[in-house]
DNA sequence: GAGCATATTCAGAAGAACCTCAGATGTTTG
DNA sequence: CAAACATCTGAGGTTCTTCTGAATATGCTC
């Protein structure tokens, strides 16, 4: 699936397609996927919902548990981002409402810190998954993405692999290689490298990238953003024909050599 | 130079369009794209809304939140130009109103500086954009069709991909090169050669090229035209076939040799 | 061709952006 | 509970950009 990104952003002459922000998930009929965000919280649910549109899926929202099953009902929705603390009722009583309609619904979870051990074990035993607040968005993402694969939504070339050059990641194993060498990374590391080989060849700026891989209350300067690609050049670059470049005023490259 | 502009400014929809400043950037139906432009300084407003409206689009504006908002509502805009600071609510919030209305409508946010400082997380994330006052309006436009053209107003045949001759830029890669050669650019230079390949064939004053590639508050001397023009016929022109020619007591031109 | 206006190039100063180190803080693990 | 690890902040040093001013070159007019 990578290949054919890269085939079609090398191609110069051909209609491009917009963009194929989907990455191949997509309902078997090929329309996009569906996706209804339940969160009390207006600015994270906008801030997911406008996310998850840019990813090329349908996004509807929902404030509270009766408003999100009356909404499942009728949106009919791939997967559900349900928040596991909500005015009404909470998210255990959403899906097991939820699931009465749509039996095979995916859910993400999203949860307090504190709350995962207590409600959520278990969760994951369905096939769900769950995240803790505050998460990066990259990784909503990517275990959306995730879920909705093994759910059967992935077109046949996409699994999750993702190359640039002789750099590979294996997604679900949490590996990555360079020429077959095997290289430790952080969460961080990790997930900023994700990032950057889903979008390669373009430029990211600092402010992108942080906006993307550090968790949406993160504080600090933009310069975190600088450190940790010094860590991943040296891990994944050093002695070797560089694939991170710095852009000089806008950002970060990672592309194959010249 | 500044006559010119007035010149074609003034007889509007009249006889023939010289120049296809849309570039190809158009709603899905062919008519132009609107853009709600929002900022409480008069000026800066008419500014932008003034070469906006020369690149061929459709303009409102409005000088704060609430009319903003109701604006949008009626207008029905493709993209906001939303400076985050307003006098009654802020940028975000008007946004949150915003896409409530209209989903999928692509937003600039023009920040000052300083606000860096306490930059709002997630401003990137649904493929939104920011520029930093002060801007120059090069910038502005092109992060502005970037977005337009991301979110599918671009016609087939224009993507990220500008060239003249054997000259060649990709704008999201940031890559130019001149007969397949690679040639790095700085931000300035890159900037001043994108405002020359999108007007190709045209003589550009240097008071134009000041006007549109340097931070509408530069108060330097026009001198600095002639010496990025020196930069970049070193980088792109030097022992090949001249691309970028001086019209002596005009300006300067980019155009194919004869 | 002289003189003038305009354009090009050089050199250097000031500043911005970037990289890296070292250490503080917080988190996980044995 | 301590050790190991991950993450972040701040500071120092480095490199790269940008702009100014001056020196040189080019072209135009008479």
């Amino acid at each position: 699936m990578q290949a054919e990104d890269m085939m079609t952003a090398m191609e110069p002459a051909a209609a491009e397609p917009v963009r194929q922000p989907d990455g191949g998930i997509r309902r078997p009929d090929g329309s996009p996927v569906r996706v209804l965000v339940v969160d009390d919280e207006p600015s994270l649910a906008e801030l997911l919902a406008s996310v998850l549109r840019y990813e090329g899926w349908e996004i509807r929202t929902a404030a509270n548990g009766s408003t999100a099953v009356r909404t499942a009902r009728e949106f009919q929705p791939d997967a559900i981002l349900l928040d596991v603390m909500l005015p009404d009722f909470d998210g255990l009583e959403v899906l097991r409402r939820v699931r009465a309609i749509l039996p095979h619904v995916c859910v993400l979870f999203l949860t307090a810190r504190d709350s995962v051990q207590d409600r959520v074990s278990g969760i994951t035993a369905g096939g769900d998954d769950y995240v803790t607040k505050p998460f990066s968005l990259e990784e909503v993402i990517a275990r959306l993405r995730g879920l909705l694969r093994r759910a059967g939504m992935a077109r046949a070339s996409s699994g999750a692999e993702l190359a640039v050059a002789d750099l590979a990641m294996d997604e679900d194993a949490r590996e990555v290689r360079r020429d077959g060498e095997l290289i430790e990374l952080t969460a961080t590391e990790f997930e900023l490298l994700r990032f950057m080989m889903r979008n390669p060849r373009r430029v990211l700026s600092k402010a992108q990238i942080l906006d993307r891989v550090w968790n949406y209350d993160f504080g600090g300067q933009a310069h975190v953003v600088e450190l940790y690609i010094s860590y991943l050049r040296k891990k994944i670059d050093s002695g070797r024909e560089p694939l991170i470049r710095t852009v000089r005023g806008v950002g970060y490259v990672l592309k194959p050599p010249a």
